[in-house]
DNA sequence: GTTTATTTGTTCGTATGTATT
DNA sequence: AAATACATACGAACAAATAAA
């Protein structure tokens, strides 16, 4: 019993007559004066609907000219939803995710390039934890992390298998994450952890979460799959 | 002579607050109310001011709690500043942008999964392009691409070494772009172009670029040097 | 080529809802 | 339970860019 705000019910409907045909790429949506009428709004509510499925890339707009259905991309986005967990995004792929759990070191020796980005200036306040995640059983990535250890404290090596974001949320809630994507060559280890060659490419994503008040919580080094994964994007103009 | 709407304006004090500390990450701002009459203007403009912020990564928000900042990302970020030219991402980057024009071919044989993708039933309505970019010198991307002829008709091999968007939108404004990121190895001839070795690792970006109508303009495959260039991301939680 | 109409952009004021502390 | 802070929503008006007459 979901009571969705106005602007997402109009964003909804204005969806549906995109997937429905109703509104095709390359024509324009009636103006925002036409669907405040329409829905019975006001202008600045199916302003917000329409910022709403921007930010999907569904839509995008020109000043003096009107609003647009966007070409959608051929296949899944990663990364415009926001911020989730490999769980969550293996939903979105419809596919099931499992996780193994390599390693799990509780007094690890952190390089100091990780503990400045923790801006630690110590080592004993993360652990170290090696996952191994597959989709349907095919391995996708591997999972290098340090986490704040007060997040996790207490934690067996088989409540690893589960989501980690859950995990830690009991504790501090995760604000955002800034990511890095690079590509190299798989060596030995990681090429028979991923079935994989060696020097086959992989996507490497190294990213730092934080909380709200700026405290790093997880540092992430992933290597994916370069056969299996790709990252997308959407980029709009601005004249 | 630019007249910034007010929210803007906003926008630039608070951002200006951030650069000299005196809103510092892990502090939150102060509340939309007290932002308002700080500024002596109304709370909405505040918050599109806010929401200028966010998108550009430098706040976050959370419901009931407050607005806070966010850690920055040590390095560049490609993409955040939505889609822009090679040459305008050097000038970001400080570095001055250097291109060569290495196939020019008018009436190229292209596969057919690109004519498919740029919604075409024949060939003969594309042009060929493969590009040298450089950032001071040093080689970092190179880049296949099929333009729409009707976007750079009459064009000589000498006006390509400029920016290309800038050219075709002489004819067509280009709207967005969806692109992709991969992993790959580098053969001998690109490792040849970028100065690498065969085999070393490249990122490789398929991106189609769009007209406000949803006509495919452009079809661009790039290689960039992995050891050079990497995408970056900031993804936030929604909880 | 200039004016006019259309469409999005900005901004105010005001009120109420919802989440957090 | 009350206060604080962000979220949603309405109405109204004018500005700015674009397209059509």
């Amino acid at each position: 019993m979901e009571k969705l705000p106005s602007y997402q019910l109009v964003a909804k409907e204005i969806e549906e007559k995109i997937k429905t045909g109703v509104y095709v790429s390359s024509q324009k949506l009636p103006s925002e004066y036409d669907l405040a009428t329409e829905f019975a709004v006001s202008r600045l509510t199916v302003r917000k609907a329409i910022d709403f499925l921007i930010q999907q890339n569904l839509l995008f707009k020109m000043k003096g000219k009107g609003t647009y259905v966007m070409q959608p991309s051929e296949k899944y986005q990663s990364g415009k939803s926001g911020l989730v967990g490999f769980t969550e995004s293996a939903k979105a792929f419809g596919k099931s995710s499992n996780t193994k759990v390599l390693v799990y070191d509780q007094t690890p020796q952190a390089p100091q390039t990780i503990l400045n980005a923790m801006q630690l200036t110590k080592q004993g306040d993360l652990v170290y934890i090696e996952r191994l995640r597959s989709f349907d059983e095919e391995p996708m990535t591997i999972e290098h992390l340090y986490v704040k250890s007060s997040t996790v404290k207490e934690v067996t090596k088989e409540q690893l298998a589960n989501s980690l974001f859950e995990l830690i949320e009991k504790t501090v809630e995760i604000a955002y994450s800034h990511q890095e994507v690079e590509a190299m060559l798989a060596d030995q280890e990681l090429a028979k952890l991923l079935q994989i060659k060696k020097n086959d490419p992989v996507l490497k994503v190294n990213s730092i979460a934080y909380s709200a008040t700026a405290i790093p919580i997880i540092y992430d080094t992933s290597y994916y799959r370069a056969d299996k994964y790709t990252f997308k994007n959407t980029l709009i103009r601005n004249h």
